[in-house]
DNA sequence: GTCTATACTGAGATAGAC
DNA sequence: GTCTATCTCAGTATAGAC
């Protein structure tokens, strides 16, 4: 495509190193103050070879938080093999997983939002450009719904609102200044614990003409994601 | 303070015209690919002059939206002044005129959101430097539920929930291709549908248990802003 | 205090040699 | 696949006109 194929091992190794340096750079000094030319330096490679491997600084970026969804992904398949667990321990899991994850990277963080107003930049975190990345994500979420009984609608709703609260806590995390940013962690659970009242309520047959308009207005909105609540195996089968 | 004062008729002239200069400049071509260079040259003056009236080329972008801030909270008195509405439809004239108001400025209006991932940022969205600015868009729309008989608390939940719709429409509208960007005005009367039904909800006494609760964890989160919610004429005095 | 002219630095990105 | 040289442009600095 418009990639390199990194088939050699030299070639993978490079590259690895390239992301490396970047990353850990990254996480001293920040994004910014980061130049191509230091990572280039700490990798021991020429500027122009950071470039063949990565086209701008943001590329960077980019296989990052593949990366992380890739871990994510990865945990929360571990943790389900691992075994059954009630839906608001899944829930938290999903969750606080994702921060654990990011927690190092919270200067590097803020990156993925920078583009979130220019729909044609690659980097874009609600763009065409993330739409995998993204829709992955959402899927983990999904995924944890996995075998509640709840109508496919009201599913859909709480994966959405779900990865919302998710993107919010990013943010919130970011800004956060508290020690191990505790009150994310803090704000999480209270969240959660809303959720799973609300989930109670909005069951409730009285509502189910608010789960319809809601539904309706975000389908005409094209901001429902297509989403498998097929059992977790066959999920994962759809996605290789 | 850090800023000139602007006195003189010449100052606040060249200032002008170098801000138009480059908002013109901005809509045609976007904000990247306007350079500080064209815009000295479009407004008749050096590169020197840009950057003495603006530290920047983000410094243009928050004298922005200071100015449509400014203009969203007159429009909104002079509604006021004009005669009262229901809730639904003053809550409407609130969103959709700050949507009339960026209609023209899409390519612009993604810069806002640049820099909301990084909190030490003068022009984070979100953060210390545009606290300001912040508060004064949602004392617009606090002063829009004045005379509702709700309470405070409620009002104040509200209130951050416009808020964020808002915000959240604000980036569906840079996303909407749709002519007109219609479909982003036909989400927001949806919403504004589903919020007034909500609010029939919200006030059931079953719910003040959630209320509370929201209420308590958005506190803890320091996530509240400290709104005005006297009578229009006084919120308006205080704001001087 | 307001502005011009000019030059310099740093960094992202690219071209082309090897 | 990798490196060197180079380009562009944001931003800074400075010296001075008025």
């Amino acid at each position: 495509m418009f990639k390199q194929d990194f088939r050699t091992v030299k070639s993978a190794h490079t590259r690895e190193a390239i992301l490396q340096a970047a990353l850990a750079l990254f996480r001293e000094k920040g994004f910014d103050a980061t130049t191509m030319r230091d990572i280039a330096a700490r990798a021991d490679s020429a500027l122009g070879a950071a470039y063949y491997y990565f086209n701008s600084k943001d590329a960077i970026v980019q296989a990052y938080y593949e990366k992380v969804q890739a871990e994510h992904s990865q945990r929360l398949q571990e943790m389900r093999a691992a075994g059954a667990m009630p839906l608001k321990e899944r829930l938290a899991a999903v969750m606080h997983s994702k921060l654990d994850i990011v927690q190092a990277d919270r200067k590097l963080l803020g990156t993925i939002f920078r583009y979130s107003g220019e729909p044609s930049h690659p980097l874009s975190c609600l763009g065409p450009g993330t739409r995998e990345v993204r829709e992955q994500s959402m899927q983990v979420i999904a995924d944890a719904l996995e075998g509640e009984s709840l109508p496919v609608d009201l599913k859909q709703l709480l994966t959405l609102g779900l990865w919302s609260l998710q993107m919010g806590l990013l943010v919130y995390f970011i800004y956060d200044s508290s020690p191990q940013q505790q009150r994310t962690r803090k704000l999480l659970n209270n969240a959660l614990d809303l959720t799973m009242n609300l989930l109670t309520v909005a069951r409730f047959p009285l509502l189910g003409f608010f789960r319809k308009k809601i539904l309706a207005s975000l389908e005409e909105a094209d901001l429902l994601p297509r989403l498998n609540f097929a059992p977790a195996s066959q999920a994962v089968e759809a996605q290789s």
